[in-house]
DNA sequence: TGAAAGACGAGACGTTCCGGTTGGTAATTT
DNA sequence: AAATTACCAACCGGAACGTCTCGTCTTTCA
């Protein structure tokens, strides 16, 4: 498992078959969503993807990489398709919150994209490793993007100047994603909306400046 | 796996070995915090607990719920020990919550403690099954606490009566086990003090009452 | 008191999947 | 044209699974 072959050949990437890569992402989405993490195999993924076994051990160590390299070209699809990419700045902190919040609620409940990621938050949890991975190349982008909307009002002085941004940022997602992995209570836009109207009060400057 | 055997006969709960009981779930939390849960076998529980595989698939239907009865009795014999069953109620909601807060991060460091409860979490997470389970045998106890604590301080006045008070528990823990989950930062007591302070903004009176 | 029932420890069994390896094929480079 | 290299397919030991069969021991009941 760890023990790196001394005469591991590095794979020249330059030749690498596209086709193959995305048949293999394809395979792993679709079959963690059908079968779920546990029985998700290497094996299965190869066969669905009209791959040779090899072929993935040849350019990922494990399958929870494989499934996080998948992850990250769909977040990526989706940045690129009809998703956002910055965070909306309309001026409004509390609707601009929301809407993002919001719109992370339907996607966790849709299971296309909620199911691998489910899975990586799992694995990540048992495996350090992997969880580092995860958190910085999936989570922590996002939580950038949330940080830079808060500093955007912390400027306009609609924040406390004392508050850390890091821990807001934190008090907003965390709920959400509490709730997602753990299943304490539905998980609605109206909890949303609660989380941000009551963290917000925690740290909104008492008046509105200027 | 799921397919239940129809002449499954039932065994008789009254003849069973307590003492094989108890070694497999030592064994399993043992065995947890050494291996992880990832190399945590049956096979190996029942090595350790000098127990045959077969005592063990007698009562369980899988490793996980082993370590989720290993889980409950570990919390058990805290509550009996030194632990708090009942929530501090000194008057000082802030300084209740800190008290608990900073005991849980202090848990949570503990692997004793936070190896079984990590492996359930991310095991309960794509187990929707043992999700129920785990969340209402051990989640819920806890957070039913809180509100209980939060539920006196609202009567006597130091919370909006408009709260939620369900949403505002959720937002006291939930930064400390996402942090701890996804290991997105150190998880200190200042960082639970900073939790508490902020999230007991959102929800408090404006002035002292009385 | 003796026999039946049932849980127990130990471990063999067939299965599944893993991770690695080999062989033959197709495609690109030289 | 020849060599290189990724590719697909197939096969191999090993680990763990879940089931099962023993012989032993304790409990229950006739």
């Amino acid at each position: 498992m760890t023990s790196k072959n001394p005469d591991a050949k590095a794979p020249d990437a330059s030749r690498r078959s596209e086709r193959s890569r995305r048949a293999i992402l394809d395979a792993a989405l679709a079959l963690v969503g059908e079968v779920g993490y546990n029985r998700l195999t290497v094996e299965a993924i190869a066969a669905r993807a009209g791959v040779g076994k090899q072929t993935i051990y040849r350019w990922w160590p494990s399958k929870a990489a494989v499934l996080l390299d998948a992850s990250l070209a769909l977040s990526g699809d989706a940045a690129d398709g009809g998703g956002w990419t910055g965070f909306p700045d309309t001026g409004d902190l509390a609707a601009d919150l929301k809407t993002v919040m919001r719109a992370t609620v339907d996607e966790l409940s849709d299971d296309t994209y909620a199911a691998p990621a489910r899975a990586l938050a799992a694995a990540g949890a048992t495996d350090p490793e992997l969880g580092a991975r995860f958190t910085e190349q999936l989570l922590e982008p996002q939580l950038a993007l949330y940080e830079a909307r808060l500093r955007s009002a912390l400027e306009s002085g609609h924040i406390d100047p004392g508050t850390d941004l890091r821990v807001a940022v934190e008090m907003l997602v965390a709920p959400l994603t509490y709730r997602w992995l753990l299943r304490t209570g539905p998980l609605t836009h109206a909890f949303a909306d609660e989380v941000v109207d009551r963290a917000l009060a925690g740290i909104a400057t008492a008046r509105e400046p200027d």
